[in-house]
DNA sequence: CATATTTTAGATCATATGATCCAAAACATA
DNA sequence: TATGTTTTGGATCATATGATCTAAAATATG
């Protein structure tokens, strides 16, 4: 019994996504939203609730779609420092390929967040952190198999790799140029005697 | 002749300053700005123009207290890495400081635009690059004295730490911790040879 | 003191916005 | 086929928002 839906999950979540991605969360209405999800405020807010909540779920099919896939991506690779490019290498292409410079749906809501919405600004976080974490899984493993010189601090060089990848995400929507974003990825792996990022 | 404005511009755009760092653009509505400088919408447009020419002279106002003036002063220290570490060591102290975590106005800024505004973006874009221009000026000199290991590229170590300075600036807002953004500096500082940050 | 000029205060306009209501539509199940 | 349940479309509500208008207020200058 019931009525069946007639919108396509997935892609009415693609649609909210891309203008969250591309405004951001104040500047997209829930009437764009309506308009570009191809439903009406009606059916927006009986599956997904509110503009708030909507919001939520569009952070969690982008990420899913995208940051999560990839850690577990690179996290597969041969080696560490493998991994650890791999993993740059991706977010710089991803960066430089998008021509609507949108940068990271994850990296722009951390900064839009403030500081009277705390349940959002603990999502964001926690999420941010499986970065560092990633890259700090790395750089143990790496220091075990002695790709890892033993002078670098693991703790801070994963710290490192974390702000250094933030930044060329915020630096992907403001200036993509590749020639500052690779530089900083080429920066970083060289200051941690790592071999450089495997050709695009 | 002509009646003698009632408000002190320095202060006003200070509040004005305050609430766009808090919430940002979009999220700040005139009349807050209003009610927070002390001004009626009327004085507000006819003292500043439109919100965002007002959003344009806060930027600008906010940059003349605080970045420009911070480069210029550790630009001025007794050797290249002390402006760097320096540079770091203020940043990182008034991001821990501030218990609003507002972060840095600019770079918020810089994901707040979107592509439709290029006008903003290049006016965001030219201060940003003073940052990274600011880093490579110290490290070519550092490579002059000695300071900065032959073996360091020059240019890609400046855009490591612009990048880096963009996402602990990222990380000041939403989570700001004292282990985590000195990490990153420490991080930053070790790879290229530099002795670490003065004490807070 | 009179005048010209700018600022200020409050009201207001047209629109945008988030949210909701209601009735019609659609379909699985009995 | 009849029933019950959910979705859908369109309208609408109350408020918020950016911007502007008008008239009163204030003061330097002649």
């Amino acid at each position: 019994m019931a009525r069946p839906r007639k919108f396509d999950e997935t892609a009415v979540l693609d649609a909210a996504v891309d203008r969250f991605w591309t405004q951001g969360y104040e500047a997209t209405s829930t009437r764009e939203l309506a308009e570009s999800m191809q439903m009406t405020l009606a059916s927006i807010h009986n599956a997904f609730g509110d503009k708030r909540a909507l919001f939520r779920r569009s952070l969690e099919h982008y990420l899913d779609g995208s940051l999560r896939a990839r850690i577990a991506r690179h996290e597969a690779a041969p080696s560490p420092a493998a991994a650890i490019a791999g993993f740059l290498r991706e977010s710089i292409e991803r960066s430089l390929g998008d021509g609507c410079r949108r940068g990271c749906l994850l990296v722009n809501s951390a900064l839009e967040v403030t500081q009277a919405d705390p349940d959002m600004r603990d999502f964001l976080n926690a999420e941010l952190t499986t970065i560092e974490d990633f890259f700090r899984r790395c750089l143990a493993k790496g220091r075990q198999s002695g790709e890892i010189p033993a002078g670098i601090d693991v703790d801070d060089a994963a710290r490192l790799l974390f702000s250094s990848l933030l930044g060329i995400r915020v630096l992907a929507r403001v200036r993509p140029e590749r020639s500052l974003l690779e530089g900083a990825a080429r920066g970083a792996l060289a200051s941690l005697g790592l071999p450089p990022m495997p050709d695009s």
